[in-house]
DNA sequence: CATAAACCCTATATAATTTATAGGGTTTAT
DNA sequence: ATAAACCCTATAAATTATATAGGGTTTATG
């Protein structure tokens, strides 16, 4: 299951998307909105900041904003960046790899076989589809 | 990423599956291929047993062994047992359905729709994958 | 240039979940 | 009768997720 971090992180940055005319957007509004504590979500915006997707200005009249078209920002980007692996096992990660503690063979395991169809299929999606799809939010 | 229960069970049904010629397995010796706590495998092998998925004989002479051919335990099946729910949102699962407490309206969610897309293509695999598939294990 | 608004940064606390252990109870082959 | 082996419940330890705290730095504005 994604985390709250993965969520909140979503549903501020489809926050900024909807409203990208605006030159920034305070984090007190995104954060009232959602009902989420200002200073935990200030901590995941900080995160998005230096991964590169979004930037912010700081001092009076400042605050945060996309610095991407809604469209280059997959979320299996957002995902790993709050969540890490998207992967069901560490031994299929193709960002954080890691051999399985219980294995000796991957190559020859049933289990890592299964799990890296998954990850395909999970990844076909999550990679295509965008901060554009989810825009629009419950 | 599945837990280290999830994974364990999987070794452990793989193994009986592996076995299944044999009239009965012993936690003992399972958890010594495994390299796993004798007692948390225990645990793991009971709520499979409650579960449905596996027989036992108590005594002297008894141990765990499967009941059900291995091409009728779908991996799924496991997955939820250990792990609860497969689907990364509450507010798309199947089996463990919750509405998400961030979200007002699923209906038009984009997230909402995405995850079901997530959900389905991952079930698509690990409803028809089966414990016959990862006999062979690393 | 003083001020207040707003982001920036790091550390710590709390809560929840996962992982593991403990200890005794019950059944059964021999 | 005995020892082997599963059965059951409770609790402890470790890890991770969530949240809070507190001050630092930058900048628009009057």
């Amino acid at each position: 299951m994604l985390s709250k971090k993965t969520k909140y992180a979503l549903h501020a940055l489809s926050y900024l998307g909807r409203h990208k005319d605006e030159k920034t957007v305070l984090i007190h509004d995104i954060a009232e909105e959602h009902g989420i504590s200002h200073k935990f979500l200030e901590n995941i915006l900080l995160e998005l900041k230096k991964a590169g997707m979004l930037g912010s200005k700081k001092g009076k009249g400042g605050g945060y904003y996309l610095i991407k078209d809604p469209k280059e920002i997959p979320l299996s980007k957002v995902i790993r960046l709050l969540d890490g692996p998207i992967a069901l096992l560490p031994c299929v990660s193709l960002n954080y790899y890691e051999p399985c503690a219980e294995c000796k063979n991957e190559a020859q395991c049933g289990i890592n076989k299964v799990m890296i169809q998954v990850r395909d299929e999970t990844l076909k999606i999550l990679e295509n589809k965008t901060l554009e799809d989810i825009l629009k939010i419950g």
